[in-house]
DNA sequence: AGCACGCCGACT
DNA sequence: GTCGGCGTGCTC
């Protein structure tokens, strides 16, 4: 006898086919099972999603299922209901989402090469090599974090300094976890896994030597399609222990999942920003809810969404959903850096460096220590201008400049990668006197250079300054080699943008300065000082880590600002997360913004900003009735903030409400007008939701 | 999203 | 006379 089967398979919300298709089947297939299914002139693959489809598509002839994939158990149900959450909260179709998290092989492999991956026996466990390592025995905070983590349900908000000792404790609460049931999985999460291959390093060195070195394996996009598969299969037969990865693992296939640790959880890099947009550690804790597994987030600078949700029980409101755990101390390392504050009101025009800072620069330099510069602005200025005619470096193709490269002399557009040579006359008037206005990390080596000219390192040598960025490091390896100079103590002075602030070690940094920071204290964007004041305490938590280095001065944070008064330099100064996010959770309270309200952005692209603006605005006419009723803010549309790329008209409309479940049942319901409207706006390119979106 | 079908300009 | 441009429409 037949059956009907349902099926996901990628077919985008777009294509009108959203939901599971119906096939027939001679024999009846689990839930979960991978097939491979016929669909037009294609076959794709897909997951069978319920035994059978409630509702057959009537007088349709069904298509048989072309085959079932061989020696891959079915996906659990847990599975399944992630990933119809995330689609639903998202405003995805299920089988796009389903089939993005698998590995692109599963896909790929035809029958003849699946028989043959099958057939490969696994190799012999490797056994680890390496020293049996010392394992610290854990501090009483560590102990009493511990102690909270397993008495609890959790989800928990561990805040701790960088050097508190975080780490530590995610390596004790997964190997009780591993202890205590002899299948149980562990899913750690970090934010970017090439700038964090230190926590995969001591994961390996801890566990390896007790579990295998295969216990562990690693899930992220720079590895091969090859890899992905083998380390997806291991997390997905329960034969890898711990899977390590970047906001995709999310969805990685663990069928006895009891931990979830979610590292850095504040980093804007757990939010997807194409296709799906989901923010992998809102899904982690859903996930951990949905499997009974403990969910940990940690950071030192909390998202405020996170913050908020794990503030205590007060007189008059109960506590929130994560439960805070704090770890205030450092441990073995250096106290946390003194925060210095350079009024640059008091300071000539133009001034880059302040005498100060320069002077705190070159004593420590000649001391042989080192010294860490931040400014978040590649290339060598940000655009170039002609004294003349008042010509600047535009973009053809979008609405901003281009950015000047001296070392190529280059004018790149850093939105769509427009590049040309730089221009020897004003391309406008032909005068010859063109110039770069502000300034840059290339330039800013330089002019460092010139700074430090005459001063000697203690061994007599010049000085050495380098830069890293992400011009810096574009080929690969690079940002390794050059790291592994800065650790080897052959650089001086490291200028870079926000890339050097996260994860690495570097032990000999004693002093840190941060430049042009103020943008960020008024920025339109409303998370701009969140972001900001992470930031600089994370580069803040790069200076003096090496407790062991006798120091004549204690290390130090410059911060150089046209507001040093500015209550997030305060809070910064005192080292206090708190009381920053205390002020910052008033004000956006008062202003209703998240997490006091949920919102969610449609964006639509067009070749003319009027096409663009004309979707949202008949979208929003669309929805108004059921917007009013379930008191959701539909906003006018707008163009973006960068309102041209690539000649690519774009618009965007904002949708708040304060509460995300009529939130959500607004976008549900919305969603069909939108779809219909694709035959009406026919000029509009594309569109697309994003739920929670980070920037405005 | 693919991919086919389908109807109009420059090549062997 | 064909190769190929991308507009429209369908896929259980």
């Amino acid at each position: 006898m037949s059956h009907q089967i349902s099926v996901m398979v990628h077919t985008p919300a777009h294509s009108g086919i959203g939901g599971a298709l119906t096939y027939e089947s001679d024999t009846a297939q689990a839930p979960g099972t991978l097939v491979r299914v016929p669909l037009g002139s294609r076959e794709l693959l897909g997951v069978v999603w319920s035994g059978h489809h409630p509702e057959p598509a009537e007088a349709m002839q069904l298509r048989a299922i072309a085959s079932v994939l061989a020696g891959v158990p079915p996906l659990s149900a847990n599975w399944r209901q992630l990933v119809q959450f995330a689609a639903h909260y998202y405003q995805r179709s299920a089988g796009e989402v389903a089939l993005a998290a698998l590995p692109s092989q599963l896909r790929d492999l035809n029958a003849e090469q699946w028989a043959r991956r099958l057939k490969r026996k696994p190799k012999v466990s490797a056994s680890f090599e390496g020293a049996a390592q010392h394992i610290p025995t854990p501090t009483d905070e560590q102990a009493q974090v511990l102690a909270d983590i397993a008495a609890n349900e959790g989800p928990f908000l561990l805040f701790g300094n960088t050097g508190s000792g975080k780490t530590e404790v995610y390596l004790r609460a997964a190997q009780s976890v591993l202890e205590q049931n002899s299948q149980a999985q562990i899913l750690v999460m970090v934010p970017e896994i090439n700038l964090t291959p230190q926590l995969e390093e001591r994961f390996r060195a801890r566990f390896a030597p007790q579990w295998g070195a295969d216990c562990l394996v690693a899930m992220h996009s720079s590895l091969t399609p090859a890899q992905r598969l083998k380390n997806w299969l291991a997390a997905h037969s329960g034969e890898a222990r711990i899977v390590l990865g970047t906001r995709m693992a999310v969805f990685a296939s663990m069928p006895h999942l009891q931990l979830i640790v979610v590292d850095e959880e504040h980093d804007p890099s757990y939010k997807q920003q194409e296709g799906a947009r989901y923010s992998a550690r809102d899904l982690a804790v859903y996930r951990g809810q949905l499997e009974g597994a403990k969910v940990i987030l940690g950071s030192a600078t909390p998202s405020l969404e996170s913050w908020h949700h794990s503030r205590p029980a007060t007189a008059s409101e109960p506590a929130g959903r994560y439960m805070r755990l704090a770890m205030p101390s450092r441990v073995g390392q250096g106290a946390l850096p003194l925060v210095r504050r350079v009024d640059m009101n008091r300071q000539p025009y133009k001034t880059v460096f302040s005498n100060h800072l320069l002077d705190a620069m070159r004593e420590r330099v000649t001391r042989g220590e080192q010294i860490l510069v931040l400014l978040n602005r590649r290339g060598y200025a940000p655009v170039l201008h002609c004294n003349d005619c008042g010509w600047k470096s535009e973009c053809p193709h979008c609405s901003a400049y281009r950015v000047f490269h001296k070392l190529d002399r280059t004018l790149r557009c850093h939105h769509c990668g427009f590049t040309q040579p730089v221009p020897r006359a004003c391309p406008s008037c032909g005068n010859l006197d063109i110039s770069p206005l502000g300034r840059g990390t290339e330039q800013l080596e330089e002019h460092l250079a010139e700074l430090l000219a005459d001063v000697r390192r203690s061994d007599g040598e010049h000085i050495r300054i380098a830069r890293i960025d992400a011009d810096s490091t574009r080929l690969k390896g690079e940002l390794e080699r050059q790291l592994a100079e800065v650790h080897a103590g052959a650089v001086d002075v490291l200028v870079g943008t926000q890339m050097i602030a996260k994860g690495h070690d570097f032990r000999r940094v004693t002093l840190v300065a941060a430049l042009n920071t103020d943008g960020a204290l008024f920025s339109s964007d409303f998370r701009a000082p969140e972001r900001l004041f992470s930031l600089l305490m994370q580069a803040a938590g790069r200076a003096g880590r090496d407790a062991n280095m006798s120091l004549v001065s204690p290390c130090e944070m410059w911060v150089q600002s046209h507001h040093p008064l500015h209550p997030l330099f305060e809070a910064l100064k005192q080292h206090d997360y708190p009381a920053f996010a205390e002020q910052q959770l008033r004000e956006r309270e008062q202003a209703t913004l998240p997490p006091f309200s949920f919102q969610a952005l449609v964006r639509a692209e067009a070749r003319s900003q009027e096409a663009a603006q004309g979707f949202l605005n008949a979208a929003r006419d669309a929805g108004a009735a059921l917007a009013d009723e379930l008191l959701v803010d539909l906003y006018p549309a707008v163009p973006m903030t960068i309102q041209r790329v690539a000649n690519i008209e774009r618009a965007q409309m904002l949708i708040e409400c304060t509460s995300r479940k009529a939130l959500q049942h607004f976008l549900a319901n919305w969603q069909a007008d939108l779809h219909a409207m694709r035959s009406t706006h026919r000029q509009v390119i594309r569109w697309a939701v994003d739920v929670d979106p980070l920037a405005i």
